[in-house]
DNA sequence: TATGAATGAGACTTCATTCAT
DNA sequence: GATGAATGAAGTCTCATTCAT
């Protein structure tokens, strides 16, 4: 009955998904109704079902694409990166920057995908794992050049990478008040995680 | 009907925990149904309503309870540490350590404690921060030892530090094939979380 | 699946209004079971919610738009009556009439709404007030004009009326062979009430 | 192991008896459990299982064995009337009265009765039409002394006065602030009914 | 007799999904 | 493609009743 937006027109499956992000991450996936989602895109409950194969479905293709385009934005973030160093710096900060403009997805893929990989039969997160791919590439890089310990152990220290900025990502979203500036607390990551919390030693 | 075995009286209850820390880590909280977890208790539906308000009065119960049993005895163990950087390499240990003997637990607390903070309502997870505050404890008694860096920022690092943690945790517990052990991990973690992962310059 | 009689279409709430009446009129309101409503109906038990909000709501939903009808209803035909008197006539006349065109309905009315003003939470039946007013009116107006004493209790005789045709409802419900027929004892009681049981002295 | 009172001992039966009158009337017959009136009468649940066969049975007992009592009191009562119109004043009175002494239990017969009566399989209230058959006997007497009008249906007329009383009844119980006093009432009911509530012609 | 923990049938209600239009 | 009314399976929770002590 309402005349779309002709800028919109054709784009439902994009207005979905969005709806999703946003009503996902305000309830969690379970608390989540499908007829809400359909309200919040402007859709019929049925149009969902025309582009999702159902809900999990929805989750997961979400989850897949919108990882893509972050596992591609950072990746091409990181060549503006000097050295391994540097790249390392610029994933952090791109990590800890998508809370700001993407709270949502974050928010999303921080409790949800857990849930998924966990509880959603036969489905492998692999964008997920491009994304830390992109980490481990870093890692390699730099202990090659000898700017990373030669003994570093890298699928290890990927996921102490990617937990503390998940871990400090939660904290912000869950915290009523934000206590500190995701541009900030990158910083602190990227020192701690390069130079560790011990004091120099002359 | 129900057996009266002696070593079991009067631990109904705990019956009921331990059976939904096992079908909550299997399955995930939404995805277990109260007469699952009655069935693995060996009770009937009825009863865990005896002990628990509802299956959410049950999660919650179960995490504040064994919370505060891995809280208290990680306070007992680090006290056998000589200094701040010797009490935080067996908090790692220890947490790692949890992934071996109460790996239901870790992993109800994993995944489930995110969805109870945000989705619950009114809901604290209470043993949880203190939890955090004992990664505190160390992190300031460092500083002013001088062990740790005198501008380390402790609410960042501790979240760093468990969300390192966690996350290892949860590839652990995803992984069909366990690719590392927890205990070496756990040196891998404290090595890299001290001392950073750059290579030591001259 | 559903039948599409024409007839009936767009009609599903009335057809789950109707069947409410009757089995909550066979069963009591307690006794009733929504699915026996909704097979009753002819649709599904889901479908029940999709008018009402809950089983509560459908009581309460039949009482007032079904007495609504009633008090329009009596409201026109005592315009009929010549005079206060007439009109208390055709009122108790109508009341008992109910019995044999809708008697399920009155049914309902008799020994749930009972309930309902006690127990349901926050309800008004305002509709029920809407019938003893017209009443109120009838015995006002024989007042003002000399039919009715001057010191009548308007307020305690209204409930006289409405309770002495409550209870002969009540009867005439419960018992099995009917001894009285509803047009006969609504003349009885028409003359009991205006003149009294007492014989007339000289 | 609380100590019984002594002047309790025994009377375990009328105990119950007395909680399920509190109980029943407070919140009615299906919203009442069976373990708050064991509680209010401080009995183990099980115990009101030794003296009533179950809830029903409770309800019907209660009904029955109280409603004894009143029909026996009522018949003492109204053999100090010195004419069949005043013993009906002293049975309306005595009616009205025991709103104030006994409200508890004339709320439990009012709505409950009818629910027991229609729902409660094979259940007769033999009491109740002993209660009404004292009415019938004032009435039967009134039209052989001439009293009342030879005309008088007597199982109308009964089930009129009966309904009017039970009416005011239900009204005085619902009504928060009671806006009339029960004995004053009964004057009024009583002369509406003898005399009518038509004016009286010169 | 008395207890009260335990039972388990069954009610109400939700909501993902379908399908006639 | 789009709709949204309808479906009905299934889950949480209640509570009358039992029975071992």
């Amino acid at each position: 009955m309402p005349k779309k937006d002709p800028s919109q027109l054709g784009d439902k499956r994009n207005r979905i998904l969005q709806a999703a992000i946003e009503v996902f991450s305000r309830k969690g996936f379970f608390n989540s109704k499908v007829s809400e989602i359909a309200r919040a895109s402007g859709v019929a409950d049925g149009t969902i079902y025309l582009y999702f194969k159902n809900k999990d479905d929805l989750l997961i293709s979400l989850f897949e694409e919108k990882m893509a385009e972050v596992v591609a934005d950072v990746k091409k973030r990181i060549q503006a990166g000097e050295n391994p160093l540097d790249r390392m710096r610029i994933f952090i900060e791109n990590h800890m920057g998508l809370l700001e403009c993407e709270a949502g997805l974050i928010e999303v893929l921080q409790v949800e995908l857990r849930q998924s990989s966990k509880f959603l039969k036969d489905y492998t997160p692999v964008k997920f794992f491009e994304y830390l791919d992109v980490l481990s590439g870093i890692l390699e890089e730099g202990k090659r050049e000898g700017v990373f310990r030669p003994d570093l152990n890298v699928n290890v220290a990927r996921r102490v990478v990617f937990g503390a900025m998940d871990e400090l990502s939660r904290t912000y979203i869950l915290s009523k008040r934000q206590k500190f500036h995701p541009s900030v607390t990158s910083a602190e990551v990227f020192q701690l995680l390069s130079e560790g919390f011990c004091a120099k030693r002359a």
